[in-house]
RNA sequence: GGCCCGGUAGUUCAGUUGGUUAGAAUGCCAGCCUGUCACGCUGGAGGUCGAGGGUUCGAGCCCCUUCCGGGUCGCCA
């Protein structure tokens, strides 16, 4: 069909260089403005933009009425000459502004009706229609560019992998529901009636048993799966860069992914990030920034002032096991209603209430508990928080865990309201020895807080069965500018060991057996030392990209409810396929009585 | 499962205390126009006000239910 209307170069491509040269472009109709004896047309493709002239002075009667006839997103073939544009006529705002092509010959490839949204990256068109056409959203250059850059970071993952002695191995989409962990997609089996597959969290299972298997060094672009709800960071489906490696310790591991990090960031924002990458402790990041995953791109660090308000007259703060305070840098000038906004937001992490005192310029102190507050324990507390006038200070009392996250999230708002975080910015940089168990109130046991195969540290085994929760893990989170980025661990790889994580989760030997005897039969076999990491790359190119969600850098994403508004997925099956997988239809268990 | 925000023309939105025929911009269609670049001018078409029920003489607006989208807590080893 395309014949000699096959394209000589890219819209977005033309040059000045090329002014005389005869071209045939193909590509969608922008925009056209018809001036009556011209036509201005814009044709876009992947590159970019440039302007077509039909005129009736410079083309046919034939082509000028196809010129005519041209509406927005036709495709279509046009040859001409690249022509230098007038000095006024220049168009500043694009690319190939300083030419045009003057159109002799055009032909209409296709048609289109009339799109629902507008191609173009200014436009503000609803989510949920922009991802009923996701087809049509795909064609905004910022999306043409997104995905080109997610394809520009993953490539350079694999070469990072394949120079650094990795070999990437396919795990099967189709495995086994794990027992624990977030909930599965479940695929019935057609040969097996009443079991089912289930479609894998992460390739977990698959990479320790690669190690067994004596691979050594592994990696995996991987799809994951979890049946979970969704959120702007989070997806039901998702793309994992999957790592194991025998024979480390974390700083091994570590290393390899800085190394694909440093490659990402060199070669797709042309940034040389420092190696080897900061390193922070749990600890350290829990009590200065009351999260896990910390953004350090701003300070206001929280401090912990439990015995400095020990006999203060405050008598919630003399009763509770933690108080945690903040010292927000010129924040007095918050007005009452957003300081009690800030306390509904701490009250949604559970804190009670949150505590405050602001210290105007004239140095005098306002606050929600001050006539409680004894002189001297003012002072000590605003000398201990470095306040001076102008700052507003922040207090939670309460467990250590939930004062701290709830004051973290107090810190965050702050940053954000203050502007604190430069986006141009990106602290990357690892969060070390995290706890290896965590207590479930509700179960009233430990769990295991990465996985039940996390190897403990050495110095800390002899609390294993003393103090479990002080034991902390070979555990290890790459966080970027307050985004976990992923997550690794040293395994363990002695059965001795094992048994006695799988005694400090109250399993028994048989449970822990009915539950991962595939793995533990397989480890009797000679398991070397192993341990891995696993990162997003969906949130990585988000956070290359400054998006705000995965939805803009996933090129067919599922909204919140785990729905595809464009493929209208998950739908309805037939009665026959239902059958066949002798699953009841819903119709019948309403005629059941269900 | 809880809480919060939203749903009016193809699209982005306005819509007063509940009041006659629901508006604007843009897009779309037609006509005019030879240097536009958000072209301009003239005219036109386009609405199940998410859906259902209720209150009322009267509902886009008030109440109830429900669906859809977003944010968030829980959840996400």
């Amino acid at each position: 069909m395309l014949e000699s209307w096959q394209r000589t170069g890219m819209c977005g491509a033309i040059s000045e260089a090329q002014v005389g040269e005869t071209v045939t472009l193909n590509g969608w109709v922008q925009r056209t403005r018809n001036l009556g004896g011209v036509i201005f047309v814009w044709l876009r493709d992947r590159a970019g933009i440039v302007q077509a002239v039909f005129n009736t002075e410079t083309c046919d009667a034939e082509t000028f009425a196809i010129g005519e006839a041209l509406r927005g997103e036709y495709v279509v073939a046009v040859q001409g000459v690249v022509s230098k544009r007038a000095e006024k006529d220049i168009n500043k705002e694009m690319e190939t502004g300083r030419v045009e092509i003057i159109v002799k010959a055009a032909k209409l490839l296709n048609s289109a009706v009339t799109p629902p949204i507008y191609i173009d990256d200014n436009a503000q068109e609803n989510e949920t229609v922009r991802l009923k056409y996701r087809y049509l959203d795909l064609r905004r250059p910022s999306m043409q560019k997104t995905l080109r850059l997610r394809h520009q970071v993953i490539s350079a993952i694999h070469r990072h992998m394949d120079d650094t002695g990795f070999t990437e191995v396919e795990t099967p989409i189709l495995t086994k529901s794990t027992p624990e962990g977030a909930r599965d997609f479940l695929v019935p089996s057609r040969l097996h009636l009443g079991t089912f597959y289930a479609l894998p969290q992460s390739p977990q299972i698959y990479k320790q048993l690669l190690m067994l298997a004596g691979f050594d060094r592994y990696y995996q672009v991987a799809r994951c799966f979890r049946d979970e709800d969704s959120r702007a960071d989070r997806q039901p489906e998702f793309t994992q860069v999957d790592v194991e490696m025998s024979f480390v310790k974390p700083q091994d591991v570590q290393t390899v992914i800085e190394g694909a990090f440093a490659r990402v960031f060199k070669e797709t924002k042309g940034i040389d990030l420092q190696l080897p990458l900061p390193r922070m402790t749990w600890r350290q990041a829990m009590d200065n920034y009351g999260s896990d995953k910390p953004d350090t791109r701003f300070g206001m660090q929280l401090c912990d002032v439990t015995e400095t308000v020990r006999e203060c007259g405050f008598s919630v703060f003399e009763g509770a096991p933690s108080v945690r305070g903040m010292n927000a840098k010129g924040g007095a000038a918050l007005s009452r209603k957003e300081i009690d906004a800030l306390g509904e937001l701490a009250k949604t992490y559970h804190a009670k209430g949150l505590a405050w005192l602001t210290i105007d310029a004239e140095g005098q102190i306002k606050g929600s508990f001050i006539k409680f507050l004894k002189p001297k324990a003012q002072a000590a507390l605003l000398e201990k928080m470095g306040a001076e006038p102008g700052d507003a200070l922040f207090f939670v009392a309460d467990k250590a865990d939930t004062a701290l996250t709830a004051l973290g999230q107090v810190r965050l708002a702050l940053g954000r309201k203050f502007n604190l975080m430069n986006p141009e910015q990106y602290n990357l940089f690892w969060v070390t020895e995290f706890p290896l168990l965590e207590w479930d109130e509700e179960g009233g046991r430990f769990l295991a807080m990465h996985h039940p195969f996390t190897s403990p540290m050495d110095e800390d085994d002899q609390y294993m069965e003393t103090d479990p929760g002080r034991v902390r893990a070979k555990a290890y989170d790459l966080v970027l500018n307050g985004i976990e980025m992923g997550s690794g661990s040293i395994r363990i790889h002695d059965s001795a060991l094992q048994e006695r994580m799988f005694r400090l989760l109250g399993f028994t030997k048989e449970q822990a057996w009915s539950r991962f005897g595939f793995l533990l039969e397989a480890f009797q076999y000679g398991t070397p030392p192993h341990g891995g990491f696993a990162f997003g790359v969906d949130r990585l190119v988000m956070m290359l990209t400054g998006k705000e969600s995965l939805r803009d850098v996933i090129a067919f994403p599922k909204v919140q409810n785990a729905s595809c508004l464009m493929m209208a997925t998950p739908s309805r099956v037939s009665e026959d396929q239902l059958e066949m997988l002798k699953i009841q239809s819903l119709a019948d268990l309403a005629e059941d009585g269900q």
